[in-house]
DNA sequence: CTTGCTGCAAAAGTTTTGCACACGT
DNA sequence: ACGTGTGCAAAACTTTTGCAGCAAG
């Protein structure tokens, strides 16, 4: 059990990859040449903590709320090097900013988002992997990563009596 | 009058639909109260010569070139009451900004985004229909529309040698 | 008249960048 | 000293909004 894909390192018991993704992270920036600062390693936590999907403002806020002092620009320039070290990656759901998930050593989930409410529900679709790498192969590309999000409307806004939907009972 | 079930155009020849659609839009803008201006007009007919994905900047220019005067506010505020319409949607391939697609009637196309050198292709994938049909059903949602999009190392960025994300050759 | 539409410019919101200073080697 | 990091504030960018004047029913 626990066994996880190429990188997956199996940790003690019920947490997931805490330790491992630290050093996943630190060789990353060796690499490019980049320091394993205390700054990023808190924001390396702050993002660890977190199970859903979460925007880089969200992440601002909570860290100043637990007394960690972090700038704006610090949570922005790291955030792009999780992505480097491929730790996290963005997930588009609305125009209006990026949102980032932890996929380090998985598959990124699924997103299904109500267009009312805008409710996120997090799924699997494993059969999405086989896809990305049949598309990817058509093409000659090498996968990095994907994203599937669906767009609907939610139990409560369906049964929400008008909300505000722009439908009017016209015909 | 050009009979259309949901997914189906079936136009005359070749010429995928292009009457119908405007057609399809002052109905919708009607149901809303709003009116079919020539700046709509001219707007969903710059939109509708896209043939793959586009930005509204690219729009906006577009039509400035073909010397059609619109401001970015019309562009932007058509944009939302043709997504309305469900004759575009939003297709979101980088944080940067939103991209759209003419979706009216047909599903929506998936996208393979070289993270190198942002080329991008189209692809379909219809058991992504499927997929979000049974998603939608396990929770409950309506399904309204969905988005695929793989990150990938696209063939050309592969076989170039040495130019690296931020990988400089030391100079 | 009332409602909606457009263009302009300003505003808003997210993300990036320039700069000055700090830290570790 | 050097290169890299950080915070701050300003900049850059896309998208939205307020407003004045216009067009149409």
């Amino acid at each position: 059990m626990l066994r996880m894909t190429p990188q997956t390192p199996a940790t003690s018991s019920d947490e997931p990859f805490v330790l491992p993704l630290c050093a996943i992270f630190r060789r990353s920036l060796k690499r490019a040449g980049l320091k394993f600062t205390p700054e990023r390693a808190k924001i390396l936590d702050a993002v660890l903590s977190k199970k859903n999907v979460f925007e880089a403002e969200a992440l601002l806020y909570e860290m100043r709320q637990s007394g960690h002092q972090v700038s704006k620009a610090t949570i922005y320039r790291t955030l792009k090097h999780l992505m480097d070290a491929k730790i996290i990656s963005e997930v588009l759901l609305d125009a209006k900013q990026a949102h980032y998930q932890l996929t380090y050593g998985k598959e990124p989930k699924g997103h299904l988002v109500c267009v009312e409410t805008n409710r996120i529900v997090e799924f699997d679709a494993p059969e999405l992997m086989a896809l990305r790498k049949r598309i990817c192969k058509e093409h000659g590309f090498d996968p990095v990563t994907h994203r599937f999000v669906i767009y609907g409307v939610s139990p409560e806004a369906l049964q929400t009596p008008e909300a505000e939907v722009g439908e009017e009972p016209h015909e």
